[in-house]
DNA sequence: TATATGCTAACTATAGTGTGTAGAACTATA
DNA sequence: TATAGTTCTACACACTATAGTTAGCATATA
């Protein structure tokens, strides 16, 4: 069973990542989170808090519902 | 250090709970979290993960857009 | 050589479960 | 008035599951 609403997630913020030409890394950085912790977001192997996605969101200068409209 | 994301997340929660008149103990069962969970999560004292708050949004029959609009 | 990502494994912190107690706000019935 | 039963919520505690950190190695591409 994969969990659709974490792969939705992880497809988004490597979408955004990518549009914004932001490395994995650089991206961590900017959200104060560990490099590999984005790499397994985007690959959908963590279950993300919702402290993380507002992280996540501001250093993508998204809103929330952004991830999810 | 209060984190303001929960505590408007748990009073989005309490809101839409009780304009439907659930109790606390009816929206756990529908959303398959635990009875005292949910009013953990109503008071912030929690951080609540993606999937948990898909579970919610749709007990509650709402997109999970709405709980951050 | 250097940068970017995937992946593993071990670890720490905390999300989420389960049980139980207590108090507040209602109902009854006497 | 009571006082006894019900429902709802807050809260505490201990526990299990897993989120999130960290380091290291492999592969790919430039």
């Amino acid at each position: 069973m994969t969990k659709q609403i974490l792969v939705n997630f992880g497809r988004k913020i490597r979408e955004e990542r990518l549009k914004q030409n932001l490395s994995q890394e650089e991206l961590a950085a900017r959200a104060k989170v560990h490099r590999t912790y984005v790499g397994m977001i985007e690959r959908a192997e963590k279950n993300i808090t919702l402290e993380n996605i507002e992280k996540l969101a501001k250093a993508l200068n998204l809103k929330i519902a952004d991830f999810f409209t």
